[in-house]
DNA sequence: ACGTCCTTGATAGTTAGACT
DNA sequence: AGTCTAACTATCAAGGACGT
């Protein structure tokens, strides 16, 4: 599911103040990068299939292409502050701030854990730059944007310090490539899409592009895909009451058994039981 | 960095059938 | 009728080797 945020005029950035609910919700994702600071409470946060225990303190990187989620502790609800900002507002700074977020999944840790130097230093940046867009005095938005740059640049230091300059270049090069493509399927995996679609939109060949595909965000291009449409099909299931069938159809599978098979695969049960399941849970 | 070619393995899609 | 799976074949993706 993707969220779409909206800016404010001449501020491309905002601040949330939010507590996930105790249950497992279905993954998003956004244009827009994200931090997010967790200020009190325990919980979860999951990135694709890596999942992270959370405690006050700890912060978490987002991207702008990996599927997550948080969930709360019921015991002791987490309470996040997170901040969203268009990459956009690096244009004119150096755009060198935005390597933390272009990241290869598989290999990155999203979480600085509570306690280390670092993570302090950014908490303490996200509490100045909630007050800041609370009390909107003159000057805020460029208070905000320059705390902002701090936070970036730490998250720099902690990140690119054991980078040499040459790969980051190429990571960063090999993002910009892949975004028509990973936009593209985000609007249409419903549709049936084959490789040789992103291959002809990217202007590579099919092998190239698979490389690319792996090279850069750690994943196949199949894999992706498939991630995007059960993501979408949880999403139906639990808020609509259409058939599975149905909802196979809508999600952009061809037939019922590769669906079937997926779901199983990625969330562990048929999608009649997750329905069940989640429907149980929120009586 | 990118393309071509190749093998291997995975997945899509079909069909048939069990179960509720 | 709707949900789900097993067994099957055809097709496509993955990934390596190698050339430019």
């Amino acid at each position: 599911m993707e969220i779409f945020y909206e800016f404010e005029k001449d501020m491309p950035f905002l601040i949330e103040d939010w507590t996930p609910i105790s249950m497992v919700e279905t993954f998003h994702w956004h244009t827009p990068l994200e931090i997010g600071y967790c200020v009190s409470g325990q919980g979860w946060f999951y990135f694709g299939d890596k999942k992270y225990r959370v405690q006050p303190g700890d912060v978490f990187v987002v991207n702008n292409m990996e599927r997550h989620i948080a969930q709360s502790d019921p015991e002791d609800p987490s309470r996040y502050l997170f901040i969203f900002f268009d990459p956009s507002i690096m244009d004119q700074m150096d755009k060198e701030l935005l390597l933390p977020f272009i990241y290869n999944p598989a290999q990155f840790s999203n979480q600085i854990p509570a306690g280390t130097r670092i993570a302090d230093e950014l908490g303490a940046l996200f509490l100045q730059f909630q007050q800041e867009y609370n009390e909107r005095s003159v000057g805020c938005k460029s208070m905000m944007r320059g705390i902002l740059l701090q936070i970036c640049s730490l998250l720099l230091r902690h990140y690119g310090n054991n980078t040499p300059r040459k790969e980051m270049n190429r990571v960063f090069n090999s993002y910009n490539k892949l975004q028509p493509a990973l936009s593209l399927m985000k609007e249409q995996f419903r549709e049936p899409l084959e490789l040789e679609h992103i291959a002809d939109l990217l202007r590579l060949s099919p092998s190239r592009a698979r490389h690319l595909f792996k090279e850069t965000i750690g994943e196949g291009f199949k894999e992706y895909l498939t991630h995007l449409r059960i993501n979408e099909a949880k999403r139906l299931l639990i808020t609509s009451d259409l058939p599975v069938l149905d909802i196979c159809l809508q999600c952009g599978f061809q037939s019922q058994t590769p669906f079937y098979r997926s779901f199983r695969h990625i969330v562990g049960v048929s999608p009649q039981q997750y329905r069940d399941q989640v429907t149980e849970m929120s009586v």
